[in-house]
DNA sequence: TTTTTGCCGATTGTAGACAACTTGGCCGGT
DNA sequence: ACCGGCCAAGTTGTCTACAATCGGCAAAAA
């Protein structure tokens, strides 16, 4: 009768996503994978080219972009991948502590042999990605294994906001490469964080998550001003849109200090 | 040197103030104050003559609402107000008493004294509001309150995202006007906030913050439901976009359910 | 009555044009 | 050589127009 038990895989996606969905998930990957590298510029009429389509949906896709923080539209200028600033990541970081606090509580009281098993399984592969000193297929899975929990958690509109800001936090300075030494901890506070909520303890979960970010967030800053204070060339501005030319001193801050948290 | 000491505010304005960005506001503005409905069909050529543009901005702005979560996209059907289901508005109150109790451990931390007598103003306001049984000036007061707090907590990150949350939040079938005698109890939850903050005790103010939040997630679904148990007429599919007519079956499959969000 | 067919309105996507703005270089004056 | 303004190229902002597609409705057909 109905003629669409299954339109086409194909087919059906082209029912659902519009080209400007298809150009936002497309720009969205080549932002993630640094392809297109923060403070990059791009062109309406270069990048509608070189994805051949016209600037109407391209320009619309942008708006999509600059909303989910991914790239800043300046009036005349241009729109730029954006560049996350220490102060903005560090920010980011004690926001998504307090998200993890809360998902690791809900998970306490909500999840499933099933899925606690699941989990298991998720930091066994991390911890074997230690002893192979595989740090990339370690920050995949460590990927994975937040991103995992705050899906199980049940709260798809926390969900929705914890990957946002991921993917905000991903833009920051490519802190990708932990330092391999630091892994074994990362994954120690992993096992750590399941047997809490194995344990259906709310409160010692919650507090698991919520330090296992913020000792993240220690170890990221800090890996990233020393990587700063290595190699500081150009420092062009990072939340301003970047000149041609550096004028002068320009900044008088000699360099973004982490502070106090 | 730079001619920007003060380009005059209205020449700022200019320059930073795409017709895109207005139009944003402006819609923002519409939805929010209720004169777009939730469920309402924003036709693109209708709207783009009524606001004196073309359809090329205007389509901008949508996609920034779309990305906001104020308006819904359906592919080749038109933008439509979202209209917040119940689960999603529970969603939203549990995300936002985890970020008001990050807020309330913030700023027991570093409050001021002036800041915290500017915040006891808003809650004597907002006492007076009660005696004058003046509902709308309190909801007024309330948004400033906790719109004050999240920003005096130093987290732009945390107050984007919070702000984000309250205008989905008012799109939840039109919750303003609570039954006024829940007011005086709300109003008591405000005055010992501001206490718990001023004596500079973080977890009384987290916790004070998390329950207020918590417990004004319970008067608002149970004022919901009271209501919609009422007049129960029509209940078009709340996440749906309204069909004209319901035609049979029509779709084998559920429905070409729309990406996600 | 049920199904099919065709039409109409609305939306999507594209193309082209022009104004406005930014930028950087050229040029004359000091 | 330095300073300033002026000018031109390159981009972006906006508008108009048009082809292609989709959804829904109604009339026609079975």
């Amino acid at each position: 009768m109905n003629a669409e038990v299954l339109p086409h895989p194909t087919i059906a996606l082209l029912q659902t996503n519009s080209l400007v969905n298809v150009v936002h998930g497309e720009l969205e990957r080549m932002i993630l994978s640094g392809k297109l590298a923060p403070g990059e510029k791009l062109t309406e009429l270069t990048l509608a080219a070189k994805l051949g389509i016209s600037r109407g949906p391209l320009r619309e896709a942008f708006r999509l972009l600059e909303e989910a923080g991914l790239v800043r539209i300046a009036k005349n200028r241009g729109v730029f991948v954006r560049d996350i600033p220490v102060e903005e990541a560090v920010e980011i970081f004690d926001l998504r502590a307090t998200m993890d606090e809360l998902v690791g509580r809900r998970l306490a009281a909500h999840i499933t042999s099933t899925q606690i098993k699941e989990i298991r399984g998720l930091v066994d592969a991390m911890e074997k990605a230690v002893k192979e000193k595989d740090a990339y297929h370690y920050h995949l899975l460590n990927l994975k294994f937040h991103d995992r929990l705050v899906e199980l958690a049940g709260n798809k509109k926390l969900a929705t906001i914890y990957r946002k800001l991921i993917k905000e936090l991903s833009l920051f300075r490519r802190l990708n490469l932990e330092d391999g030494w630091l892994m074994p901890i990362s994954a120690a506070e992993h096992r750590q964080i399941v047997k809490a909520i194995a344990s259906g303890d709310a409160d010692a979960a919650g507090k698991a998550m919520f330090e296992h970010v913020m000792d993240s967030k220690e170890r990221t800053i800090a890996h990233n001003l020393r990587r700063q204070s290595q190699s500081q060339d150009e420092q062009a501005g990072q939340d301003s849109i970047p000149m041609k030319k550096s004028p002068r001193v320009l900044h008088g801050k000699p360099a973004p200090k982490l502070g106090k948290i």
